[in-house]
DNA sequence: TCTTCTATTCTTAGGTT
DNA sequence: AAACCTAAGAATAGAAG
């Protein structure tokens, strides 16, 4: 052996830097074993701590891979409606555990707009027996100017015809429309529990 | 020492076995030292590997840490844009990562019914001039079956009316709607890129 | 409560099958 | 390519400051 590089390429583990592994064959080799020992360490975390723990993994080739307990959806479920409070800001001081508000904020705008949209679908699932194309299912991204004018002009004149409707109808429904509505909200917000596998 | 039992409560570490550790203070300070290198590992998958990782915790507390890279929203994103295909399959297939499709579909449904969510929004805009409250905005969890079918009434009638308004009206509104409109769909879509805080 | 210490266990890089 | 092997390095349980 060479005196001056004795055993080097033993078997043992060799200190390595951590920077990028060029060689794609090592790299992807210790994306593996790295990404099993991370998730088992998140389950021993969970298990020893009672903790919730949800991950979330995309390989350089783009695969994802998820680790949760209780299950990720859980999980995220219950960060989006961490209230932004100080309890959040001091958990972002923190250095190495960034609270990422900017995400509750969506996720906070995103359930509140699921709320209204509620409504919407019903009014849709009301409407669609007479017309298939809903004039506020328009994707405004898509409106020049001129056709974004027409539609407000459009909610314009419709809001005094609202407002009188709204305090006159009054007629029997098929029971069938309010199952249909609580139907698919259970389907959007039941939560399936996935049951954490044990390696 | 006892021959019997030669080296217990030494310094060195000691083996455990993985359950609920019932000391409370030993199970926190396990949870804060655990949850410290549970988040080094996954920055050294990120730097070694290319890998984009997001992690989510909570403490038995209910208190949240996260760690993201290059930010958790970026790979919450990317993962809620997972398509449901082979691959995501494939990926739920493996026995240590169960690709969470639930949470997909999910994710889809709330970012499909914000986009219809947006045109709704516009439509209270513009008609908040003249009424605070609106027909649509309404939380229909809360709504008996009298009050459900006078809403599907009410939607009923309008559909006659609303065709009809649709390919009649035509006006000019102020540029400063339409600047509105942007603005706040930036605001929510946007997305703030979250530095990787290294230790 | 938070650090530091350190013996011991656990993880894993590189090699082999 | 996937599973096994080995020993060097890394993580950490419990104690002490």
């Amino acid at each position: 052996m060479n005196p001056t590089e004795t055993r080097k390429k033993g078997k043992g583990r060799n200190k390595i830097e951590i920077k990028r592994i060029e060689k794609e064959a090592n790299r992807q080799v210790c994306f593996s074993k790295r990404r099993q020992g991370l998730f088992k360490k998140a389950n021993e975390l969970c298990t020893l701590c009672g903790a919730e723990v949800a991950i979330i993994v995309f390989s350089i080739a783009g695969k994802p891979y998820s680790f949760g307990h209780p299950s990720v959806n859980h999980v995220l479920q219950r960060f989006i409606n961490v209230p932004s409070t100080s309890e959040a800001r001091s958990a972002a001081a923190t250095s190495f555990e960034p609270m990422n508000e900017e995400l509750v904020y969506l996720c906070k705008k995103l359930e509140e707009e699921r709320n209204k949209g509620r409504a919407l679908k019903v009014a849709q699932k009301a409407l669609s027996p007479v017309s298939n194309s809903f004039w506020w299912d328009i994707n405004l991204n898509l409106m020049g100017m001129e056709e974004l004018t027409e539609y407000e002009k459009v909610l314009l004149e419709l809001q005094a015809i609202i407002s009188q409707l709204a305090q006159q109808s009054r007629f029997h429904a098929p029971e069938a429309l309010m199952r249909q509505i609580d139907g698919s909200y259970m389907a959007e917000v039941g939560e399936a529990d996935y049951l954490l596998l044990k390696q």
